[in-house]
DNA sequence: CCGTCCCGCCAAAAA
DNA sequence: TTTTTGGCGGGACGG
């Protein structure tokens, strides 16, 4: 109960986004052998409270990626399961807009649909008893408004917006307003909206930290907009390069071989000729900064350079200059504008999270680099505060300990 | 000032 | 009841 302070001093709002904590999430449990997915141990090990687990966890169950298997317990999918979820919603967002009076924005959503239509795959070894299979819920649960306003319907929501118009581009206010048209309630006009919004971000947080968004800018405008990167329709987007996370697992830093790293969003198909590279993204916004210099010369800035391009060019230099090297952290930021760094200790090896821990503080010069080793410190700490309590508890010891200081600002 | 969005209170579902 | 899930929005952060 003590527990107390916590504040850090070089903290930075990013290190907590929901972006990070679920690329971070995937980074643990995207590896072979991973079957169920227990939100206890998920918290404790990312160094996060329990709520925001939900948030993730939600999110990717309506992508596919989880499936509820039991109170605190999930079943991990991984990424092949986003394909067909997302077949599935696509089909369901062509059913409902059929049935709606044009030109009109989607408004209500007859919803009585309920997925769980996907349960092949090969799971169940010796089912003892499925206790309830939902068998249709026909029944119009007025009482589940609730469910309603989930952030995993919402995603789901947002996600059939791309997957069923010809844009792949949408306003962050359009996307809002389509969402916030919900069923019933053709009175008011007067929301408030903004309210609703915050959950936009959360959903696009995520979704961008798994490529399979990104936000951008309308071209026009400096409104806010996001552009789908998944793979619907078209297949002729070959200039869809988009970059993969790969996240890095707390225990495996040496990336030793595994190409099955390389995961892919893409699926089944098998000659699937989108081809995505993947690094290191961990923060969505790995925007270089554009240095002054950046523009110098060019004559025309015209376009010709998105953020998307210099970040896969980025990738491209970073897996050039470790292409043998034994880690393999995503995007460095190219290491041109790195004053002298500290130099602190180049050698240093990470196998020992204690050591690592004390001397953590080192500002890396990738920012997200630096963050995703600040979340695993955090996650440490935790983690030994508490082997460190029930220490005390067996022991009943009276610790003066001297070594274990929280370093001040 | 304003766009983002983290944090965590606290109320619905489940045990 | 207690515990698990998660709406929801205040207000902190960062530009």
């Amino acid at each position: 109960m003590a527990e107390s302070g916590t504040v850090h001093y070089g903290y930075s709002r990013k290190q907590k986004s929901l972006g990070l904590l679920c690329t971070n999430f995937l980074g643990m449990y995207d590896r072979e052998g991973i079957v169920t997915v227990g939100l206890d141990e998920t918290a404790s090990q990312l160094g996060v409270e329990r709520r925001r687990i939900y948030d993730i966890v939600n999110i990717l169950e309506s992508i596919g990626v989880l499936a509820r298997k039991a109170k605190n317990q999930y079943s991990w999918i991984g990424f092949k399961g986003i394909p067909q979820a997302l077949k599935d919603l696509k089909e369901e967002a062509l059913k409902e807009n059929s049935s709606n009076p044009s030109t009109d924005v989607a408004t209500e959503v007859l919803d009585n649909e309920e997925e769980e239509k996907t349960f092949n795959l090969s799971d169940n070894p010796n089912a003892s008893f499925s206790t309830s299979s939902v068998l249709s819920v026909k029944s119009k649960n007025v009482t589940d408004q609730r469910r309603e306003k989930s952030l995993g319907q919402l995603t789901q929501k947002f996600i059939k917006l791309f997957l069923v118009s010809d844009v792949d581009t949408n306003s962050l206010d359009d996307a809002s307003r389509i969402l916030l048209g919900d069923i019933n309630d053709p009175s008011h006009v007067r929301d408030h909206s903004a309210a609703k919004v915050r959950r936009l971000y959360d959903i696009a947080n995520v979704l961008s930290s798994m490529n399979l968004l990104e936000k951008t800018h309308q071209s026009q405008n400096r409104k806010p907009a996001f552009r789908w990167l998944g793979f619907n329709g078209k297949p002729d987007n070959s200039k869809d390069v988009a970059v993969l996370a790969k996240p890095l697992s707390p225990n495996q830093f040496r990336s030793d071989r595994s190409s099955s790293g390389a995961v892919c969003a893409t699926p089944l198909s098998p000659k699937n000729p989108i081809k995505r590279t993947f690094g290191t993204d961990i923060t969505n916004n790995a925007e270089m900064k554009k240095n002054k210099v950046a523009s110098l010369v060019d004559g025309n800035r015209k376009k010709m350079k998105t953020e998307r391009d210099e970040l896969t060019e980025c990738n491209h230099t970073a897996h050039k200059q470790l292409g043998s090297k034994n880690y393999v952290f995503g995007p460095f930021e190219p290491a041109k504008v790195i004053k002298q760094e500290e130099s602190k200790d180049e050698g240093m090896r990470y196998q020992d999270w204690e050591n690592f821990a004390a001397d953590f503080q080192p500002r890396y010069q990738n920012q997200a680099l630096g963050d995703l080793f600040e979340h695993y410190v955090e996650a440490w700490k935790t983690w030994y505060n508490k082997a460190t309590q029930e220490c005390d508890d067996n022991k009943q010891q009276h610790q003066p300990r001297n070594s274990t200081g929280d370093q001040p600002p």
